[in-house]
DNA sequence: TCCCACGGATTGTTCAACAATCCAAGTCAT
DNA sequence: ATGACTTGGATTGTTGAACAATCCGTGGGA
């Protein structure tokens, strides 16, 4: 009576961005067979979803480690970000439903910063913004934002200054979300590009600092 | 002596992409794992990666099938098209390589048309507007492309009038073009856009004539 | 010090088996 | 006949063991 079907991968990617697995450790197979309590083969199946998400890296007869994304690689995400969210934000509607998950990601993370609970204030930074794409309604650009953001979740997790990482953020969410009702999404969007550089300036910033590549 | 390891998930996308599975299809495990020569395990790894990438849809304890994009796919492939390529061409530099390929996709695509070679001219298309995705200089805005790309086609393979799907494509490719060298990228993103919209609008006109869902 | 062969460890793949699920055909009661 | 139920075959999900192919560190030899 084999053990969930596709939701192995789920679960996986779960403790992964939970840190469970530090980013660049190898993932032997048969280890982590033997620890999920499943076989070889249905691991690798797993694997195999995961690679496709950018998660893990994969190379041929060497193995799976988790993904340790480089500068060149927070890069690449930022620039990805700009050319989504913004767009997203100046597209959207005030009355889309969307609204209403920054508006709780934004209560949340104000509830995080008084508590310094700071992992909860990350997480829910990453919410906010992944309501912003869902304003786009757009299946495909949600896909790529839910992957890129794992990632980001990833090089966060080689950081190990979350209060600079994450409280700067929670009053420009404030901020933003103000701006989004009151002005409209293209002031927003505006408002979103120019946070989008500074955040990925404070992400290099803190990955300097550590001489990471 | 096992096969091609990773290169099966392509070698299959290839054969899926150029229509040898139609839209639609089930793909047997033990079936095609015997027409490909290889185990019903590593077919099934194949079919993860695929999966992931919107070439199969895969419902659990059914088995899997062709991708058959339907009219709301279409609407969101052209979604996403639109947040990406008109942004990637207004920020882009004409000294780009990728200018280069740009150049090269259009001239075929005209040598296409005077051959009356419709699937010589798709292909010059979509080269087109991959080379235009390249101005980013993003990997994972590239992977995405590539994917709806891919989806596209299999949209495209489903409708059989590829006259009227690619020929007047031709020479809007040409004159964006030339906008985007002599007007410069934000004067070709504006063009994009409505060329976008009309693109859309003609795959969704052949889909309601073919009576698809 | 450099180069190369060796050997253990890991991945890539296959095979056969069985459990779990689905689906269509057939059965039965109304 | 119609509709709900059962049954059986086919397919997917998963396992475990086995072997081939590749990688990598180790140690010898020049």
């Amino acid at each position: 009576m084999p053990a969930p079907e596709s939701t192995l991968a789920d679960a996986l990617r779960e403790r992964i961005i939970l840190g469970e697995f530090a980013p660049g450790t190898r993932l032997s197979e048969a280890t982590l067979a033997e620890l999920l309590g499943v076989s070889r083969n249905t691991l690798r199946e797993a694997f195999r979803v995961l690679s496709e998400q950018g998660l893990i890296e994969h190379v041929p007869h060497r193995g799976v480690s988790v993904a340790s994304p480089t500068m060149a690689d927070v890069v690449d995400i930022y620039r990805a970000r700009r050319y989504i969210e913004p767009a997203a934000l100046a597209a959207g509607s005030p009355l889309h439903p969307a609204v209403g998950d920054m508006t709780a990601a934004v209560e949340r993370s104000e509830a995080g910063l008084e508590a310094r609970d700071w992992r909860a204030v990350g997480t829910a930074n990453m919410a906010f913004h992944h309501a912003i794409v869902a304003l786009a309604d757009s299946p495909r650009l949600g896909r790529l934002y839910r992957d890129i953001a794992a990632e980001l979740r990833l090089a966060f997790l080689e950081i190990d200054s979350p209060e600079a990482l994450h409280a700067p953020f929670v009053s420009r969410n404030r901020a933003l979300l103000e701006t989004f009702l009151a002005r409209g999404g293209a002031a927003a969007a505006h408002e979103l590009h120019d946070y989008l550089v500074y955040s990925e300036q404070t992400v290099l910033g803190a990955f300097t600092r550590q001489r990471r590549g």
